[in-house]
DNA sequence: TCCCGTTGGGGAGTGTCACTATCCAACAAG
DNA sequence: CTTGTTGGATAGTGACACTCCCCAACGGGA
């Protein structure tokens, strides 16, 4: 397959996938003159894989790059490329150490682990914090800093429903043969999924608003 | 409280929240002389709000602008305001109308709202869909796309989490007193919660991969 | 009274990001 | 032989969220 078609059948235009190769997002194809090269259905599912990081789980170029890899690196097994991968997904600001809502909601996070028993945060912390870990400090000081509650118990829902999430993901992931199959489903899911959770969270809550507010 | 200690206060720069008047994120204040201005606990409320909607929400200034002006349209209810801020709310890609993948996502968002009982959609419709409803067509689409599996029976265990999680927000909403506090906490708590709610489900998949996948 | 700092207002500049356009010489197919 | 495509490279684009700088008009301390 060549470039052109490569694009044909991805709907990715030539322009883009030139980019994505210097990127170093797709890997060249194999070379057959020196102005020639022979691309694969490897390289078309890759292109559609980074097309959905990017377009629809608005991934940065760069974040991706390192998702990609960590992907195939053959030195970890399943559940650290996993972590790997997930790791470099973008996160948000860091927190801001200096303000002490942020001290606050590190003590909230710290709760919250402990309750539910996951191996994070400074007090369980068996496992090194991580990104996600700071994603939920920066969003747990941002709402206090506006008087919202979001103490330990009224996040506690929200992570029961999160377990159950994970649970349903995983199951879905082991549909799958190889670890290899494994843990590039794994990646899309938790990408792919993100915009599905969202979207079905705001159609839920304007149904409960309409049931609530709304007298027919 | 003039510029500078809104500034002061909020951590914000005054340059940056110059660029907020002139945008329309943030009212004028009260103006005392030709090159002096009067602001208020309100602007600085406000101010906040505008922060984390932009920070940890990730929403672009013109989306911002379009949802803090539906918290405040006084023509409509509660739940109209609530349904006209989500609508402002960014939702990615439109989907591609002339790929078959979108047809077939298009569906099977029918058949789940159906099964849910929603109603949303083409079959069920009485509300109009919306971007939030795109939004998850466009991701049914990718993931289909992707070989990835996301039949109605595969997303209804990610839909009634988001019951539920929708239960829980509306819940926190109604803590509040005056119709006017309640919207705009239910606007800021769909939009914080967000990424709460990944980095949640994301420190639970890791939670449940090591569970299944390390043998300790 | 003087003056240095601050004010609102506005225009222009910055850096990042994800492309996109253009050019090139080397081929390849009709 | 012509017409078009290829990999490779550089430069340009448009959106975005600030950020910088300039201005004349105040205003509080010495």
């Amino acid at each position: 397959m060549r470039l052109a078609e490569l694009s044909a059948r991805s709907g990715v235009s030539t322009a883009t996938i030139k980019y994505y190769l210097r990127e170093g997002l797709l890997h060249p194809g194999r070379r057959v003159t020196a102005t020639q090269a022979d691309y694969d259905e490897g390289h078309l599912r890759r292109l559609r894989l980074v097309r959905a990081l990017i377009q629809v789980g608005r991934i940065p170029v760069n974040s991706a790059r390192e998702v990609l890899a960590a992907l195939q690196d053959e030195r970890m097994d399943r559940h650290q490329r996993l972590g790997a991968a997930t790791w470099a997904l973008p996160h948000g600001p860091e927190p801001d150490e200096a303000d002490p809502d942020t001290d606050a909601a590190r003590r909230t996070a710290d709760e919250l682990m402990h309750r539910l028993g996951w191996c994070y945060g400074r007090t369980s912390g068996r496992a090194p914090a991580g990104p996600a870990y700071e994603m939920l400090v920066t969003a747990i000081a941002a709402l206090s800093r506006l008087g919202y509650p979001c103490a330990a118990e009224d996040l506690e829902p929200y992570a029961r429903a999160a377990e159950r999430i994970a649970v349903s993901d995983l199951d879905l992931v082991e549909r799958y043969g190889t670890p290899d199959e494994q843990v590039e489903a794994a990646v899309a899911l938790t990408v792919l999924y993100e915009p599905v959770l969202l979207s079905l969270r705001r159609l839920a809550e304007a149904e409960e608003s309409r049931r609530r507010f709304v007298e027919e």
